[in-house]
DNA sequence: GGTCGCCTGGTA
DNA sequence: TACCAGGCGACC
C-alpha cells in the first residue's frame, strides 16, 4: 500500500481530475454521478495512507478514498487507451495520465466524502511510525482473548497488516499463531514488534526495486508453503484456519 | 472470538 | 466441479 501511495503521488500530484469512469456495479454503487461529477477540475493535492486506506486529497477540500480489499492494484495509462480486462474504474487527469483501478474480483471500494473521519474505521498506529512500540503493542495484547494470529489482523491492534505478512512476522519471531495474544511475555512482544517491521520494510523493499531472483523461488518464508520444509528447521509447514483465514507456520520452530 | 457474504478468477 | 484466494463489515 505504501507503494501505491508513493506511486500516485508521483503520476497525480499536482494534476487535475478531467474524468472518473467506472464500470462495474459495485463501484458505480460507491460513485453515483452526483459524486463522479463533483471531481471534476478538482486539483490532486496530497496522497495520504493509512493502513491499507488512501486518501486523495483534493482542492476544495473533497476527499478521494481508495480500498483494494483483496486484489485491487493500480496501473497508469494513457486517456483514450483501451481498458485492460479487469478495469473497474479509472482517473483521467489533465495531462493525460490515467490511472486504472484493476481488481479482477471487483471488492475495491472507492468514495468521495468531505472528512476522513467519514471513511476511516478506528485504525492502530502504522507499523513503520514512531508509535508502534513494543509496549503499545503489549498493551494491546493484554485485553485480547483469543490467538494471535488473528490479532495481527484487527487493524485497531496495528494498521496494515494483512493475512501473508502476519504470518511471516509470526514466523520470524518464532511465535505460534495458536499462542492466546495476552500470553506474550515482553521479550516476544518486541520481537514480533521487530519482526512486523522487519517483515514490512522488506516487502516494501522489494516492491520499489524487485531483485531477479528466479521464478520459482516464493518470496514468502512460510505462507503459501503448506508441506514445504521450514527455512528455519526444516519440518514441514503446517497450514490451518483462524477466523476464516489460512494460516501457515512451523510446527517446530514457532512456538506456543 | 467464529462464520458468512461480497465478487470473480485460477487451479486441482 | 470444487476449492481457494493478499479484506473487511455484519452477524451471532
Amino acid at each position: 500500500m505504501e507503494a501505491a501511495r508513493r506511486m500516485l503521488a508521483r503520476e497525480a500530484c499536482g494534476k487535475t481530475i478531467v474524468e472518473l469512469g467506472v464500470r462495474h456495479p459495485t463501484l458505480r454503487r460507491c460513485l453515483p454521478p452526483r459524486g463522479r461529477r463533483a471531481l471534476r477540475g478538482r486539483r490532486i493535492e496530497r496522497i495520504e495512507r493509512r493502513g491499507k486506506h488512501q486518501l486523495m486529497h483534493l482542492s476544495g477540500g473533497l476527499l478521494l478514498h481508495v480500498h483494494f480489499r483483496m486484489t485491487g492494484d493500480w496501473t497508469v495509462g494513457r486517456a483514450g487507451e483501451p481498458l485492460p480486462r479487469f478495469a473497474r474504474a479509472w482517473i483521467d487527469l489533465d495531462d493525460g495520465t490515467r490511472l486504472v483501478l484493476e481488481d479482477p474480483r471487483a471488492l475495491s471500494s472507492m468514495s468521495v466524502r468531505a472528512t476522513a473521519a467519514e471513511v476511516l474505521p478506528r485504525l492502530g498506529p502504522e507499523p513503520l511510525g514512531d508509535e508502534f512500540t513494543a509496549a503499545a503493542m503489549a498493551a494491546g495484547l493484554a485485553r485480547r482473548r483469543g490467538p494471535i494470529k488473528p490479532a495481527l489482523l484487527d487493524q485497531r491492534l496495528v494498521a496494515g497488516l494483512g493475512n501473508i505478512y502476519a504470518a511471516e512476522a509470526l514466523w520470524l519471531a518464532k511465535i505460534s499463531p495458536r499462542a492466546p495474544a495476552a500470553s506474550l511475555h515482553r521479550l516476544r512482544v518486541e520481537r514480533l514488534v521487530r519482526a512486523v517491521r522487519h517483515v514490512l520494510e522488506h516487502a516494501l523493499a522489494e516492491v520499489m526495486a524487485p531483485s531477479s531472483e528466479d521464478g520459482t523461488a516464493s518470496r514468502f518464508r512460510v505462507y503459501d508453503r503448506e508441506g514445504l520444509p521450514c527455512r528455519r528447521c526444516a519440518a514441514p509447514i503446517r497450514r490451518i484456519v483462524q477466523a476464516g483465514r489460512s494460516t501457515y507456520y512451523c510446527p517446530r520452530c514457532q512456538r506456543a
